[in-house]
Formats: C-alpha cells, sequence, structure tokens
DNA sequence: CACAATACGGAACGCTGTTCCGTTTGGCAA
DNA sequence: TTGCCAAACGGAACAGCGTTCCGTATTGTG
C-alpha cells in the first residue's frame, strides 16, 4: 500500500501554465470577434504568442475552447446585470442589459449553430446559459416591476428565450436591440 | 458582327454527364443518409463511381450539392402528398405525410444547421421549402377538413412550421412523429 | 544550485475542399 | 462508316485545417 488512498497530491498549477491559458482564452475572445468562430486555431495561437501544442493542452480541441470563450462571456454577461443595477434606475439598467444581451446573441452567430451541432464539448451550455442568465435577468425584472416600471407575472427563463429568438434574426448594425425586440420591452412597460 | 444577337446555342448536354450529374445526386442522398452531410466529398463521388473532378464540374461545391439535394427531398415530399391523397382518406393521409415531413426533418438535422450558416448556397432554401410544402400541407388540411376529420381556420404555413420546430428536437427512434407532434395533430382533430 | 517535473514550440501527420491538366469519349459532318 | 473536336472525365496535386508528437526550455523545490 504504497499509494495514499485519495491523496493525490493537487499540485498547483506552474505560473506560466496559468498565465497562457488566460492568455489563450483572451486571444480566442479577440480572434473569434475579428475572424468569426471558425478562425483556425493556429491564429488564435498566434494572437497569444503562442505554440499550438500549448493551446491543445489547454484545451483538448478546438470545440472545447469554443465552449469556453462562450462560458466566460455568459458569466460576464450575468455580472453586468449586477453592475447596471448598481448605476441605474431599474427601468434602465433592464434596457441596457437587454442590449448587451442582444449584442451577444447576435455577434454570436457560432452560438446558435454550436448549440444544435450535437458536439459534446456544447452539451453543457444551454443549461449554463440558464442557469447563469436566468437569475440575472429574474434580477432586473424584479426590480423593474418594484420600482413600478414593468408589468408583473412575466417568466424570466421565457423572456430570455424570446430575446434570445428575436435576436438572432435581424440582426440591428449598430449594435442595438432589432425592432422586435424593442417592440417586445414596450410590452412589458407599464403605461 | 459574325454572333447572333441572342442565337446563343443552348447544345444539348452530352449523355454521359446528364447521366453522372443524377449519379451525384442520387449518391450524396445515400452517403448523407449513411454518414451524415459532413461527409467528404471524395466518398460522394465514390459512391457514384465518378472521380472528384467531375462531382466539381456538376456542382460548384460541396454546399451546392447539399443544397440540391435538400430540394430534391423537399420536392419529393411535396410530390407525396398528391401521391397519399390519391391512395388513403384525407385524415390518414395527413397523418401519414406529417410521418413522413417529420422524418425528413428529423434525419436531416443538417438542414437546420444549413439554414444558420450563413452559407450563400442554402439561401434559397426557405423559400423552396415554404413553396413547394405550403401548397402540399394546405392541400391535405383542406380535405381533411371537407371530410369534417379536422377543423377548419389553421394556417398551413404556421403548422408546418410548427411540425418543423417540434420534429427538431427529440427525434423519436422509429421513426415515427414524437409525443408532441402527435399532440399537436390529436388538437387538430374534430372530436 | 542541481535536478526532476512540467510546460513549451513548431514540425509533421492525416484529412479535408478544391483546382488543374493530360486523357478519354460522345455525337455530329463528311 | 469514319474522323474529328468540343465536352467531359479521372485522379494527382495543392493549400489549409485540426491534432499529435517529441526534442527543448522553463519552473519551482530539496
Amino acid at each position: 500500500m504504497s499509494v495514499e488512498p485519495a491523496a493525490v497530491a493537487p499540485r498547483r498549477p506552474r505560473s506560466d501554465a496559468a498565465h497562457n491559458s488566460a492568455a489563450l482564452l483572451a486571444a480566442a475572445r479577440v480572434v473569434f470577434a475579428r475572424s468569426g468562430v471558425d478562425a483556425p486555431a493556429r491564429e488564435i495561437a498566434a494572437e497569444a504568442g503562442v505554440g499550438v501544442g500549448t493551446l491543445y493542452r489547454h484545451f483538448p480541441n478546438r470545440a472545447e475552447l469554443v465552449a469556453a470563450v462562450f462560458t466566460t462571456e455568459i458569466d460576464a454577461t450575468a455580472v453586468a446585470a449586477t453592475e447596471l443595477l448598481n448605476e441605474l434606475p431599474p427601468g434602465e439598467a433592464l434596457d441596457r442589459w437587454v442590449e448587451r444581451f442582444t449584442r451577444f446573441v447576435a455577434t454570436k452567430q457560432g452560438l446558435s449553430a454550436a448549440l444544435i451541432s450535437g458536439d459534446p464539448a456544447f452539451e453543457s451550455l444551454p443549461a449554463h446559459l440558464i442557469a447563469k442568465l436566468g437569475p440575472a435577468i429574474r434580477m432586473l425584472l424584479d426590480a423593474a416591476v418594484d420600482a413600478g416600471d414593468v408589468r408583473s407575472g412575466v417568466d424570466p427563463i421565457q423572456l430570455l428565450q424570446a430575446i434570445g429568438d428575436l435576436s438572432h434574426r435581424a440582426p440591428s448594425a449598430d449594435g442595438s436591440p432589432n425592432a422586435m425586440v424593442r417592440l417586445l420591452l414596450d410590452g412589458l412597460r407599464l403605461r
């Protein structure tokens, strides 16, 4: 019994490894925005100032890297909800957050493709999206309802999915929500 | 002026060319069913007993071949509506056609991906789908309404899209419509 | 300070879509 | 029937992709 049962020494990752991992994620965000999610892995590695071997040591394959980027962007969008609510009146915070979410969906046309691709790397994305953005929009909605800005009784998740569906088609040029999304938001408003 | 103004001699295509074109289309259907729409072009050419050069002379690129297959399958599905209506009572014809349409949508998961891919080769597909299958399901619906089987007032196109959406998820194993589609059809029925 | 363990870079591999070109063939004119 | 040539063919060749592999460099520790 020379092996400790459950004592798999964790051994903190080396500092350069941690740095490169973060650099790859950041580089992927930049490259995907510039060239789309189909951009070559080599281009991402180059943007990060790293060899392709390093990319594949940190992410088992390209799809996992894409999924990781989507995940971090979902997280960032969720965090933005709290920030906006601290800075702005509830009604405006809701508008601004929807604008941000819309831009997220519209610019990542690759997201829709990823979700239906069946690639196991993207399996957990829908759940993650709902788990993170559901509470975010619920918080915004509740605040706006309390402030008397919008009607109550709207299911946050349904609203989230509806905005997602509507943002998917007719991406507005300037990044603001398209006409159908604005219509939906107006419908939310109390007169 | 040695050139005749509008007399661009059409010159019928050579018989082997016409034969190979059809063979490629048929081979593509077989290969896509066997290996999915991402199957290599070489595999399709081999199935057709033809070199890859021949494939690319008949179709400018892989996407156009995929689009051509989808188009022919849409056409075949539309034709089936008339055939079923000639053979069966209207209510049953509608059921059987929906089953066929469902199988078409479910097996071609590549279709959904193609439609949102943005590839110009697939631009005309949605219009073609509605143009061909809209009248088909309208004809079936009208016949079933006249026979007193189903309610009137249902928009054929909306029904078509709804069935398509529902078939997309939860593909039933045996190829029959899934539970949600059956529910939708039951809702159509007069008691 | 030495020496593992860990991480790195980039050449190499196998597979893809697409192009190119020397060879073959179908159909018309003589 | 025969001869010809535009039309069509097959498949090697090219460029670009995701991924793997391995000799080399770096990091942190006793």
